[in-house]
DNA sequence: TATGAATGAGTCTTCATTCAT
DNA sequence: GATGAATGAAGACTCATTCAT
């Protein structure tokens, strides 16, 4: 007498009958935005994928862009988890280790992000419903931005690292990586760009000021 | 003897009549192009905004995409002519002015490249065609790259400048200017950006590096 | 749970809905076939014709050629089945009436199917799927070329007929039926036309050698 | 003074200026139809290969189809002319010989006219303006069948032939070459094709009927 | 008169969304 | 609720014809 279930989540049991569907069409956006890009997912892919009928997604969500912008969110959702787990904590290690860990979790975030970055910004409507979307959430951007400002500020406390400005050192440290993930998006192999982490977190560790010694040209 | 001109490049006088259109065309395109992504530009768009029938384009250019692609290469020039103009030379000023000069023109060039450089990204034979264009003409991202490097390594010959590792300096600058435009096109007011430039530039000179009273931590 | 149909197939009943619309496309197109040519039909006209929409087609045919391509095969097969029916058999009648019946089928047949063949001389893509799909199912050429064979040699058998090369005969019945069908097709009554089948007959039985007496013009 | 004549006529001296570009733009279009069906040639085909304005056209001729119309005619009577040249009379060499040229040409007729009779057939109106045009003209296909009823009548006369039915001796020639014509069109070796010739006369001249001794199967 | 650029109706095809069953 | 066929508004591109020069 309950209202018949799509084939495609029969298995699904233990999930409430009357969102189990819905979840499942988000699950299927999620699989293809891993694939392509926002504008290349057509409403009948997810269908197919979902191997459920074309016209289902309106009985859950209010047009195509609502889905996706779940499918979205469930995403950004799941890169963030993976980033924050295994992050080093103030005070172990040395500093420099603890930095190159922070950067190669950064690497890795954008090396998934941006292109699922680069797809939303020629979706400016549906870019803009997510940005609301992300800050609603318990997880804004600041998820990312936070523990680095707070690894920072700790071993800041513990004298390890000089007084410096936590939000330009993040902002380097964060914007170095972004660009090794669009030369990993352009082409170049992730090995070498990689190899590139230890020296850009060695000079932001040591800065480009003038050698203490002052002599011109002291290492040329 | 001479064919009629379109009315809308009826006031263009001096140019050459048999590319007026042509040029009119691209400037048109151009022109829309700042306003939203390529994918979002259709012929009809194009044919409307220059006042001009919808098939015209096709006299002077092979498809859409070339016609796209002529824009996309003339906005690139006018961005990058816009970048190396009024760059500080090693030696001038103060280092800590000169990169500031840098990155306000790094973060300007961002603002204007991303939007497009990411539409590009979900067109992929059009960015394919980009990249080869801008590799033929005279101007890759080496005339954004090399000026930074070049003007780095000067002021560490002038001894204004640590040794540092030069590439990942570049990197740190180029990538923490790409962070604020992103933060720009993602809402955020580009005076708010800006001010950060300062602190920016001077965690980068300084580095994160302990205090050189040498308190806890004082290894490095 | 089944899907709507459309208005245009509601009246098909005991059709499976599944293909009611197909087979009401391909019928539509068929009839179009029959009016003008192939190049004459745009998508357009055939939903306007079968009272459906513009886009339809594409939920049964990948293309715009693929419904022609069956709309042609069963207009071919039509009228192959009409020139197969009643054909007389070796021995029957005399063999002047029979090839006269063979004859007036040969020409049916040609008036349906020139218009049909000259229309896709100029669509050469359409004409070689055509030509690949006569073959693949169960009716080549050979339909139409190997009866009139088979029933000459079989009169041969019975000696109601000389010991003649039957592919001469066989190409001097065909064409001289497609030459009547076409100078149908310029514009001459059919019954007319139809008139001249008698003497070609004779014609053909005789042969235009000299009189067996060899007098000048003396025999007949 | 005189007006401008185009370019690509200036050499044509002593054809009056006025008609000198019309003739042209047939005979380039003439050219054209020898390559490609009446629907893929477009009026920017023929300016282009007349080296020519796009515009020239209209000065000379109503529309597109009144020049391709001029052009058919004129090839047409081009291929009359071939045709006519060397046929040979009657009470020369043997009749199966010369019916053999007869074929020969016909069938070199029909390998040239087919193509565009087939182009013709999908232009409807074009068509009819050119069965009217030339029947107006002091050629119409009375100067192909003629000539063959003529030789077959003169053959009559010098007794080397029987008395038949001349209409349908010649529709049965012309018919079976231009069956042959059709196979040649459709992939056979024009070589292979005209190894038929003669069995196709021979069948003709001595028919189909029963053998003078009208033994069963006597040659089977 | 010749030029050839400009015009715009018309072609095929895609796809988000609706809705009878 | 689920189905999936039907809808129809775009979109890119072609080409006969016009007309300012």
């Amino acid at each position: 007498m309950s209202p018949r279930r799509a084939r495609a989540v029969a298995s699904r049991l233990g999930d409430d009958p009357a969102t189990a569907l819905r979840e499942h069409l988000i699950d299927t956006a999620e699989r293809l935005l891993a694939e392509r890009h926002v504008s290349a997912i057509t409403t009948r892919d997810i269908a197919r994928a979902a191997e459920v009928s074309d016209g289902v997604l309106y009985n859950y969500f209010a047009d195509k862009n609502d889905l996706l912008l779940s499918a979205l969110v469930r995403r950004y959702g799941g890169v963030l988890a993976r980033f924050g787990a295994g992050l080093p904590r103030p005070g172990t290690a040395t500093v420099e280790e603890n930095l190159h860990t922070y950067a190669r979790a950064l690497l890795d975030l954008h090396a998934h992000a941006l292109p699922i970055a680069a797809g939303l910004l020629t979706e400016l409507p549906l870019l803009h419903r997510f940005i609301d979307a992300i800050h609603r959430e318990p997880f804004g951007p600041h998820l990312i931005l936070e523990p680095i400002a707070d690894y920072l500020t700790g071993e800041e406390r513990l004298g390890r690292l000089a007084a410096a400005d936590v939000e330009a050192a993040t902002t380097l440290l964060f914007g170095a990586t972004i660009m090794l993930a669009l030369s990993i998006l352009m082409g170049r192999s992730p090995e070498d760009v990689a190899q590139q982490l230890p020296s850009i977190v060695r000079t932001l560790l040591r800065g480009l000021g003038p050698s203490p010694a002052g002599q011109p040209g002291a290492g040329a």
